[in-house]
DNA sequence: AATGTATATTTGTATATACAATTATTGTAT
DNA sequence: ATACAATAATTGTATATACAAATATACATT
């Protein structure tokens, strides 16, 4: 992906709005072909995202607010991400019984099951974005990607 | 940026997994940092985007199209931005005389009053979310997104 | 000229997200 | 015990975006 002939520019950009402009255009790149991938399954990358999350619980329930602590979204929408899955049959909601201000999310059989299809195609994605590195290049790229 | 810190996960994550995941936990920060710096002046990353096309033209017109193929939204939504900006005085639309389905947009000075300050949050954005990057590090960066 | 097809943009609608305000519950200080 | 602040989640609302359908104009074929 040049950058120079994706906007369509002639003049030289200095490096670090090349830089910033060039890792965006990836990101949408990746973006797009993740949405792509899973729409088929009727499923947004935020929805699996948690399901994700719940199954790193291994049995025991999350907590709305650890949901939200480890996604990017705000916590109005991890409300309504689970309202959805709920809808779906992924994932059950309950009070929690030690704290009534807090909910337990826990992950439905169900909702194990299509993770397991979806870990294929997120896999498979993965790799096809990724099929021109190199182990050495994936890990130079993280390295850079610490800097952050 | 520590990917297993961020998603608080003890286990170690598949190479391509980890990269990919470390790739949108940076583009998200990017993201928002952006969009914090250009909130007070009430304007939107892509609005930004779409001014930015246009000084591009150097002063000939744009047509809608145009600005689309340059952008990652989709055509609706460059319709949209461009109402916004109109609202704002920052670009003209017309239709074109030449082949009436098109529409002509062009930036005008206020537009361009704007941009000149924006350039400058843009710049101080960019440099506070690279510092940690010397040259030769952002060379590489460029380098490794190229394989995308 | 009439008809069908392609192109360029706009509009309608559903969904997604951000932000602020609200509700419900718990903890704390008097 | 009462009042006040803190925490957890939800709801309302405005804006953003995706996708499909509609509109308007131009081009091509008979």
């Amino acid at each position: 992906m040049n950058v120079e002939e994706v906007i369509k520019t002639e003049k030289k950009l200095p490096l670090r709005t090349r830089t910033i402009l060039h890792f965006s255009l990836v990101g949408n790149k990746i973006n797009e072909t993740f949405m792509a991938a899973l729409k088929p399954h009727e499923i947004s990358e935020q929805q699996f995202n948690v399901l994700r999350i719940l199954r790193g619980q291994k049995g025991k329930p999350a907590h709305l607010s650890t949901i939200n602590e480890r996604m990017v979204t705000k916590m109005s929408n991890t409300t309504r991400l689970v309202d959805k899955l709920i809808l779906k049959g992924y994932v059950d909601r309950i009070t929690c019984a030690d704290n009534r201000r807090k909910v337990e999310i826990t992950i439905t059989d169900k909702g194990k099951a299509v993770l397991t299809v979806l870990d294929k195609v997120m896999e498979e994605t993965e790799n096809e974005l990724l099929t021109k590195f190199s182990d050495l290049e994936l890990n130079q790229l993280n390295h850079l990607l610490d800097k952050f």
